[in-house]
DNA sequence: CCTACATATGAATAAATGTTCAGATGTCAG
DNA sequence: CTGACATCTGAACATTTATTCATATGTAGG
């Protein structure tokens, strides 16, 4: 029979051991937490085009990343807005330009790691072999 | 006075050129959203909980991981349903119980890289990486 | 100053999302 | 068969979230 034992809060488990051993393992709330909104701000189509073109293009004004995107600057200037305040974007005004940087190196290497994985897309620092064009995946 | 151009969208850029590079660069929008998924599946507080306890524990049941992640079984096993959905875990069953583990190599990485920069959390077991669970079900 | 322009912001709307509750399914023990 | 148990599921609900529209801020040039 199946060992079981009562957690302290009175559920049922049925591997309590192992329960414990991966409980300590956890991260904290706040931890989980903090990474979960990063992930967050990388699961939005539009914020992820966003990045990925900052990643690409190193440093765009507004205008050029709501070309890039196909958002329209106020979208744009909102998702910024978020990526501003999570420190993942710099910004540098020059007259009536805002240039935008990415600029968080956890960031920058999820994003790097994420692309590499999808659609097989050659989207970072490689050579420019414009060989990967269409993909229509799987 | 800074050169401008227009998009073929009726658009004012300010730098059309590199807009155009970085627009040849960006994955396709089916790629994106592809992407844009994974990280949306690993933006949630709970589902982190839920995909980190499988990656220190391995094969755990429903139950088990409602302790682990402070969740009830009903929202643990909605959870569940969707990470299966997008097969980034895997059940086997066995009597009344279901048995998750994490099963997708890039959701892994990224999950290992994320909780590599939060808060210092050594969270993975080198050792254990892909080759030591390789019992496969079904 | 006044106009044109780039960006930022707030409020409102619409859509997606996570949780809970109640009940369904399926399995084991007696 | 029957009752207990583990998990699954659907519907309802509450929240969060992204976009749009209108307007504000701030800069440059005439």
């Amino acid at each position: 029979m199946a060992r079981e034992a009562i957690d302290e809060c009175g559920v049922n488990l049925v591997d309590p051991d192992k329960v414990d051993l991966v409980r300590r393992a956890l991260p904290s709330d706040h931890d989980i937490a903090e990474l979960a909104d990063v992930f967050s701000l990388l699961g939005d189509p539009g914020r992820l085009r966003l990045l990925t073109s900052l990643l690409e293009g190193g440093e765009l004004c507004v205008c050029d990343l709501a070309a890039t995107t196909a958002m329209s600057e106020s979208a744009v200037s909102h998702a910024l807005r978020l990526l501003r305040a999570h420190r993942v974007v710099s910004v540098s005004r020059r007259g009536r330009m805002a240039y935008y940087r990415l600029d968080d190196a956890h960031v920058r290497m999820l994003l790097d790691l994420g692309l590499t994985h999808t659609g097989h897309t050659i989207a970072v620092h490689p050579e420019r072999t414009d060989s990967a064009q269409k993909d229509n995946v799987r």
